[in-house]
DNA sequence: TGGGTTAATTGACGATGGTCAAATTTTGAA
DNA sequence: TTCAAAATTTGACCATCGTCAATTAACCCA
């Protein structure tokens, strides 16, 4: 399952779209075959754990295709879903800086390839090239910020409108936009990990979302949802749209 | 207002106590000299604002001492105080790595110094001594750490018990041992900010509050809190503590 | 394809939280 | 000290949420 040198494509890191998009964008041609040569490449599964919370900081994991999720659970035994990573995402270099356990687990949400980068190699990366310091600075600096952001949304908003605001957020990502101008989407996540993420069980989550389509808001059919484009542009919902 | 070299104590950084806790700490005799020469000590009184969200990011603050809050509003106009920094803490530093704006603004709690460090200072230090941007790395990523450690919490237990976990936060900042084993604190914030810390209206603080001393849990008075030995080693508290 | 397991929905009900309003206390400035 | 403004507490009331339990739907593997 493990490939050397950026997969079977054979082109490497150097044809990787992701380059553009990723941090890894500032390493000249030589440092870019250098990275392709020692980096791992392995396909995930549906559910399949990239790494759990705990265990050492060998490298970081450079998300190829597919989405993956970070998972993070409290003494309790709860587990939260804090966020998603997409193709270019840079995962599990909080870890490798600190030198400590991994505090979260990461797995993939459906079929995914995942590139496994050394510590040693990123260590050896970021001392020839110091702009590539500078990437997972500003890496870290807007994961930072979606941080403080998520905070005060669960400190501000009601469950139903952090669900909506998922909803939003989910749509950008995995939407494609109708005939009639209204959005679809195939949920990436059960309910009970977008229960999670608004901090809601889900019993609740299910009733926000029939409150949803009661109000014609959006429907659900399992894991497709659909929004119409009236509903779309609204900054917030509050109830059926006081002024319909 | 505005001091030069560290203050009137004439001894700048390097007699500074702090030093050692900060991020400061990997700089050498010469740039410690140099930092202390160029940066400007401030002292605010309380409430005072150190930054604000929206302006401009021209340097990085360093608490030394008193405490300082961080607050974040969302589009509502609603504000969130999202944590708090004490002697020692560096402010500001993710505006100045992204060179955007302030997302967030700082305020004294109570008579405060800051000392503030022009952006070109910390970028002719960052590129003298490389020790100080892993020093930065680390600061990140531990705060990265806390936001998530918060967002767990937010998402897992009830207002109660984050109120009991903020409390014990406090406590171990602002507390002190009384003679019977029990811990005494001044709490350095309103009931408000309090609130809008674990994401919950005033009035409801009001109510939890009046529970825990129901339960014999803690007693307020005003800003004073006194919580007894027997319940300060409780991991969480459920109600009147279902084993006396 | 069948059957067992997990996920999701729904109902009931008590607990908790938000909102509005009023009373009370504290605080800060004159 | 005194007064006005701000903070805090409290009550009433209703909406929302968590929990337990019972279904129902979806899924996965043999």
């Amino acid at each position: 399952m493990v490939e050397q040198g950026g997969g079977a494509s054979g082109a490497g890191c150097m044809g990787c779209p992701l380059r553009q998009r990723s941090e890894w964008c500032v390493l000249n041609e030589e440092e870019t075959r250098f990275l392709s040569r020692h980096l791992k490449k392995r396909r995930y599964r549906a559910g399949e754990t990239i790494f759990s919370a705990g265990e050492p900081s060998h490298g970081v994991y450079c998300v190829a295709s597919g989405t993956a999720a970070i998972r993070k659970g409290n003494a309790e035994g709860n587990t939260v879903l804090l966020r998603l990573a997409y193709p270019g995402d840079t995962l599990g270099y909080r870890g490798l800086l600190l030198g400590e356990n991994r505090r979260y687990g990461a797995e993939a949400l459906g079929p995914s390839k995942v590139c496994f980068v050394d510590r040693a190699v990123v260590k050896l990366l970021l001392e020839r090239n110091p702009a590539l310091g500078q990437q997972f600075l500003r890496r870290i600096a807007r994961d930072m910020d979606e941080a403080h952001d998520h905070l005060v949304r669960n400190a501000t908003l009601s469950n139903r409108d952090k669900f909506i605001h998922l909803l939003r957020a989910l749509m950008n990502r995995h939407g494609r936009t109708a005939t009639d101008g209204g959005h679809f989407m195939e949920l990436p996540l059960s309910r009970r990990d977008l229960a999670s993420m608004i901090g809601a069980r889900h019993e609740t989550l299910s009733r926000i979302i029939g409150r949803l389509e009661e109000d014609g808001i959006a429907r659900f059919s399992g894991r497709t949802v659909y929004v119409a484009r009236s509903h779309w542009l609204l900054n917030d919902s509050r109830p059926p749209t006081l002024l319909d």
